[in-house]
DNA sequence: ATGACGAATAAAATTCGA
């Protein structure tokens, strides 16, 4: 089977693209990120044209997430245990379901902003409750993986200029550390082949050229569990949805299973 | 082909993203 994660940078303005990557790249489980609307806006009815169930969480204008399965969704669990709030409000940032035969979890990590701003000590408290929670589904049986945009680049080889990048949020220390107290739940990193270029980057910025430079990060990982990750028969990056008018920020990272 | 940012909100300018 294959399953997918992806940043979508709004589904109100990505859907014809979204539902035309489905048809083309054809993946069983898809965990999206940034839906930048309401639960109640979430187009269902143009997913289940496309043979899709869909289970997903949004609050209005940022973040939302959602699990989109032709392989069945069940037994689905809103947000993360002991999730820390930001601004007195739980966003909309996981959704956990079990699609076949596979448990995946859709995480959109908050940014951090800047290493000085309020938003960047909930990006590591988010960080540890996510080690926490994840604990029980990576010791589990079921094939489990939490994947997403985790808004950091876990080694200084994820970053097109890691001297650009100095003393900026993504590449700390303290984020590094906190992305591998959740390894240390169980999960592996499952590092996808890149499709041009060397290095497998899932996001490049809109601005200075920066697709067309290769100037990317390597910031939406997928985190299995042993079951998971000894099942895996290929994953990439599929840089060619970051290409042309109306494209999201982030490109698929992609998935195969023998499962 | 991949081209100097894009989306939501709201109605011009601001916030956010990474």
């Amino acid at each position: 089977m294959r399953v997918a994660t992806w940043n979508i940078n709004s589904l109100k303005a990505r859907l014809e693209r979204v539902l035309a990557w489905l048809a083309s790249a054809e993946p069983d489980v898809v965990c999206l990120q940034e839906l930048k609307c309401a639960t109640a806006d979430v187009p269902a009815d143009a997913f289940e044209r496309a043979g899709y169930e869909v289970a997903a969480w949004g609050t209005g204008r940022w973040n939302g997430v959602a699990i989109l399965s032709r392989v069945g969704i069940a037994d689905v669990r809103q947000g993360i245990a002991a999730q820390p709030a930001f601004a007195g409000e739980t966003e909309p940032r996981a959704l956990t379901a079990t699609c076949g035969p596979v448990r995946v979890q859709t995480l959109y990590i908050p940014n951090g902003r800047d290493t000085a701003d309020p938003h960047f000590p909930y990006k590591l408290a988010f960080l540890q409750a996510l080690a926490a929670d994840a604990a029980a589904d990576a010791a589990g049986a079921l094939p489990f993986a939490a994947m997403g945009d985790y808004n950091i680049c876990p080694t200084d080889d994820d970053v097109w200029d890691v001297e650009e990048w100095t003393g900026t949020t993504h590449v700390t220390t303290d984020e590094r550390d906190a992305l591998t107290a959740v390894k240390a739940a169980g999960l592996a990193d499952v590092f996808p082949r890149a499709l041009k270029h060397d290095r497998p980057f899932t996001f490049w910025d809109y601005r200075n050229l920066d697709f067309p430079k290769n100037r990317g990060l390597r910031i939406d990982l997928a985190l299995a569990n042993p079951a998971f990750a000894s099942a895996v028969t290929d994953a990439y990056v599929d840089r060619n949805e970051r290409k042309g008018k109306g494209a999201s920020d982030h490109a698929p990272l992609v998935i195969d299973l023998d499962l």
